[in-house]
DNA sequence: TCATTAAGTATACTTTAGGATACAGGTATC
DNA sequence: GATACCTGTATCCTAAAGTATACTTAATGA
C-alpha cells in the first residue's frame, strides 16, 4: 500500500466516523435546538418539527455517550430534567455551520438546474 | 413566530437537505476516490474497503442527480465510463475538510476517555 | 467456439433508522 | 381518590440503507 493509499483510508475512517456521531435527520438538530436555549425534554420535541419523543430519546443517549450533551437531573417537584451543550459539543460548530451554508446554497442550484 | 423560531427552521431545513445530499457511510468517501484520481467504476470500487458494486452503482446515480459527479460514455472497445467530479462538487471541500478534522479529533477524545 | 473484460443489474436477503401510539411511575393538587 | 404534569419507555410497524452472490450484455481475440 502507498502512503497515498494508507492516507486516503485514514481520510474514510475519520468521515465516517464523523457521520456516525453527527449524521442522520436529527443529531444537528437537537443539538442546535439546545444551543438555542431549550433545555427540556418537551421543550425540545416542541421546537423541532415532525420529531417522536421516541426518536428524541434515543439521540439524546448517543448524544450524551459521545460527550457532545449532558443530562441533568434537578429534584424538585416533577422532576426536571436538564439537557445542556457540553463545552465540547461548541466544535460541532465547525459543522453545522458550514453544512447550513452548502445546503442553502445546493436548494438554489437545484432548484435552478 | 418569532423571528428567531423562524431562523432555526430554516437552518434545520439546510442542514437536514445536507444531510440527504452527502449523508450515509459511502457518499463524500467516493467523492475523495474519484478526486483521488480514480475515474473507472472498478477502480472506485477497488479503493474503498468493503463497498459493494451494487451500493457504488446506486451512490453513483445519487450524486449525479445532484450534479457533484458527471458520467462520460467513452465508445471504445469494452465501452469504458469515466466518473469525474464536476466543478460544482469542489465546493464539498469545505464540508469534508472539517468532517475528516474533527473526526480524528473525536476518536482521541473517546478513546481517551 | 470459448473465455475474458467492463460496467453494471437482478434477486433476495439483513440491519438500522425512523415513526405511531399507548401508557407507566412518581408527585402534587383538587 | 381522581386528575394532571413531566420524562420518558414499550410495543409494533414501515421504509431506507446496506450486503451477498449470481448473472447480463457486448465485443474481442486466442
Amino acid at each position: 500500500m502507498t502512503e497515498q493509499e494508507i492516507k486516503f483510508k485514514e481520510k474514510i475512517k475519520a468521515i465516517q466516523d464523523t457521520m456516525y456521531v453527527i449524521g442522520g435527520k436529527w443529531k444537528i438538530v437537537i443539538i442546535l435546538s439546545i444551543y438555542n436555549g431549550n433545555k427540556r425534554f418537551n421543550d425540545i420535541v416542541a421546537s423541532i418539527p415532525k420529531i417522536t419523543n421516541r426518536v428524541l430519546s434515543k439521540e439524546l443517549k448517543h448524544l450524551e455517550e459521545n460527550l457532545l450533551i449532558s443530562r441533568k437531573v434537578i429534584d424538585e417537584y416533577p422532576v426536571r430534567i436538564e439537557y445542556t451543550l457540553t463545552e465540547y459539543c461548541l466544535s460541532i460548530d465547525e459543522l453545522a455551520g458550514p453544512m447550513e451554508k452548502w445546503g442553502k446554497n445546493h436548494m438554489k442550484k437545484i432548484s435552478g438546474k
